[in-house]
Parts: structure tokens; sequence; C-alpha cells
DNA sequence: CCTGGGATTTTCT
DNA sequence: GAAAATCCCAGGA
């Protein structure tokens, strides 16, 4: 039930709405901590403005240009970290966001997981997981498939959060979340 | 209902 | 030195 590497190698557009019903899961200690994946956004190719790959390669955005399967974590504002999944083929720069996340276990209650900077606070994921993979038997976080089914009217397509700089990518339809979910950060 | 600003630090110019 | 794929809280309509 663990997603495989060959999975994160589609399309980037396919990837966004087939990782909505997944669940991403991490052990923390000795229990496990299980999310079901309600909203995430795709970022793609070289052009897209949005994406930090649009300014080329560099340190940070370096896992953004391997081969899908990997985690790519950043620190947005100083304060918070984003969880990405790396899609495509090697040097196609391309990720989705995962933005947020139904608690279904190990969670405390008080804790929040409707939005990207919340669920990785909830899933304690910092910069050690950048570039690591998110397949294989050593996997540190992964996402595994549970048999979730959603039907097409069930995903709701709409514009990307926070990227009103982008020009013309502000207004692709890029994200994509759970029809009626209450977890997804808006609607 | 909405808008706006502050927190805080890495990254790139 | 400015900006950033966020969040939270305050204040006004």
């Amino acid at each position: 039930m663990k997603l495989s590497k060959n999975f994160y190698q589609q399309s980037t557009l396919q990837l966004s709405q087939q990782l909505l019903g997944k669940f991403l899961v991490k052990n923390i200690g000795n229990k496990k901590i299980v999310g079901k994946i309600v909203e995430t956004e795709a970022y793609i190719g070289p052009k897209d403005l949005a994406s930090h790959a649009s300014r080329g390669k560099t340190k940070r955005t370096k896992a953004m240009f391997d081969s899908g399967g990997l985690w790519y974590i950043y620190l947005i504002y100083g304060m918070y970290y984003c969880l990405n999944i790396v899609t495509e083929q090697k040097d196609y720069p391309a990720a989705v966001l995962i933005r947020a996340v139904e608690p279904i276990a190990g969670f405390k209650p008080e804790i929040k997981t409707d939005g990207p900077g919340k669920l990785c606070r909830a899933f304690q994921i910092d910069k050690k997981l950048n570039n690591k993979p998110a397949f294989g038997k050593t996997a540190l976080l992964w996402i595994e498939d549970r048999g979730v089914k959603l039907s097409p009217s069930q995903i709701k397509k709409a514009k990307r959060i926070g990227v009103d700089y982008a020009g013309e990518y502000k207004n692709k339809l890029w994200r994509f979340y759970i029809k009626d979910n209450p977890f997804v950060s808006k609607k």
C-alpha cells in the first residue's frame, strides 16, 4: 500500500488529483501518525512563475529537478515548513504541495492540519527530510493507498493560494481539494 | 463579513 | 536588503 517511485512519475496535474484520498504516514518515536490528504497544489515546469524552479536550479530547489518521489521541503516566511512531493522525470522541475490533511490517527486533539505550515508542524517535518525518498523501505515519511476511491465530482479545482505575484500563472486552476471536506484550508 | 500587519529566517539579488 | 507556495490576531464595516 506504500506508493512506489513510479507512481510519482506521472503528470503533475494527474498526480495532484490522485493524491487526494491517499494517506500521509510518519513514525514519530514508537507511534504512527496518519493523515488523509484533502488538498494539493501543482507547481509545474520551468515557466511557472509561482514555482521556485522558475528562477532556475539552485541549492534550495534542486530536489524539484530530480526524478519523482523525493520530498521537497523549504522554510516559508521564516516561520513554517511546506511539504512537497517531487513529480515527473529528472531535469523537469515539478512538485505537488500538500496543503491539508484530515487527522486519522496519532494526533492530539488540539493539533490542526488545515494548512501547509500547520500540517508540517503536526508531522514534525523539517529540512532533514528534504531530498529524501518517499518510497522504499527506508522512507521516513511516505504516502499509502488505502483503497479510498474518489469520483471526479468530489474533486474541486481552484486557483492556487499566495501566488498573486505570478502573472498569468496566478490564475491557473492548479489547486485541488475534496469537496465539502472540513479540513481544506480555503474554499 | 473583510482587510492589514507582525512574526521570523533562509534564500537569492 | 527584499521577498517569501503562512498563520494568527486585531480592527473596521
